[in-house]
DNA sequence: ATTTACGTTGAATATTATTTCAATGAATAT
DNA sequence: ATATTCATTGAAATAATATTCAACGTAAAT
């Protein structure tokens, strides 16, 4: 038998789970907290036992993602290309490998543009911007050493990371489905 | 002076674009009547003198997006690479030059994920699945002929609709960015 | 065994959103 | 000019959703 501490610790842990699938597939407003609640096989009173409201829930797995991200993911020190294949590389690996991790890739995007969300979750986010600004002055740099081909820096970086993204839905939404080769979107930059 | 006939069609498109920017901007759950009535500097009253609710205006959106999109979107009868080729252009072009469409690119692809619509939108979203059903002979064929770098045909496939995907929607939402290139896209195919 | 603490539920309440409607006035038709 | 139609509004009714709470039962503590 477990204890009731470990109880309420994997009740809480399924809750943010049934929470974030359903958020990234229905989107934050059309996720009620009737769907969570059924979701985790729980009375709705009860999941106000653990979160004190809806927002506050959903604050959570963005802390929580926002932090899990952040270690992931910054440019190792490389030659720019490479530098890009390996954080690709990681990011690939991230999202394929941990089905929770690939769920949190896609809730910082959605909740990106959730207007109407305290500007304490904003700020969480504002790390995966500073990924694509990041990215522009290593983009000239591989360009001016013959690594990446030619073209508007910025444009570059917005192919790079809004194809990453879309194929990170993806896979987070299709688990099951075959997995595209992280070579294959480095071949955005690629000269 | 206009006319009360055009008046009103006038009203029912502001309406409809209103509602789309938000759609796809905040969600269909988190966009509420009053914003799409307040976007379109009208009463909710008045809206529901146009659209008899808010599932029925969505339905008018996926109604007319399916049709726009449909005739855009087919592959060209040349060899599959240039197919595809063309095809990431025709679709770049036409999200470049007209934000409606970009912006229905969009809301088409988000439908998708909605549950809780009724069945006949969804048969009206099949249409872009079937495109990337139809990528993946293409994609065999273009690998025989050594035009399409080797790797899991239905996972480049994915690799590709999705980025493009990713992409359009960042061009939808920010439609003053600078513009990626079709060919950089067509690079995850290309050997 | 009894008590205490607290996890749990379902129903009650509060809040928010959608939809309806009666009343107003402006454009059009007569 | 008058009547008629209909676009428009704001407020009221309805519906959906989030949140609270009193009551119950079970596990832990004594």
């Amino acid at each position: 038998m477990v204890s009731r501490q470990e109880q309420k610790e994997q009740r809480r842990l399924l809750i943010l789970q049934s929470a974030l699938d359903l958020f990234i597939r229905k989107g934050y407003g059309e996720t009620k907290i009737a769907d969570i609640a059924k979701a985790a096989n729980m009375s709705m009173g009860l999941l106000f036992h653990y979160f004190e409201s809806k927002e506050a829930l959903y604050k959570v797995l963005i802390q929580i993602g926002s932090e899990k991200l952040k270690m992931e993911m910054s440019f190792p020190d490389t030659s720019p290309l490479t530098a890009f294949e390996i954080l690709a590389q990681d990011i690939f690996q991230l999202i394929s490998t941990n089905p929770f991790a690939a769920k949190m890739f896609v809730l910082m995007e959605n909740a990106h543009h959730l207007e109407a969300m305290s500007t304490d979750i904003k700020e969480m986010l504002s790390e995966a911007d500073k990924l694509m600004e990041k990215s522009i002055p290593l983009i000239e740099e591989g360009q001016q050493i013959g690594e990446i081909r030619q073209g508007n820096p910025e444009a570059l970086a917005i192919a790079f990371w809004n194809a990453l993204q879309g194929i990170a839905q993806y896979i987070a939404l299709h688990p099951e489905a075959p997995r595209p080769d992280a070579q294959w979107i480095i071949a955005i930059l690629k000269k």
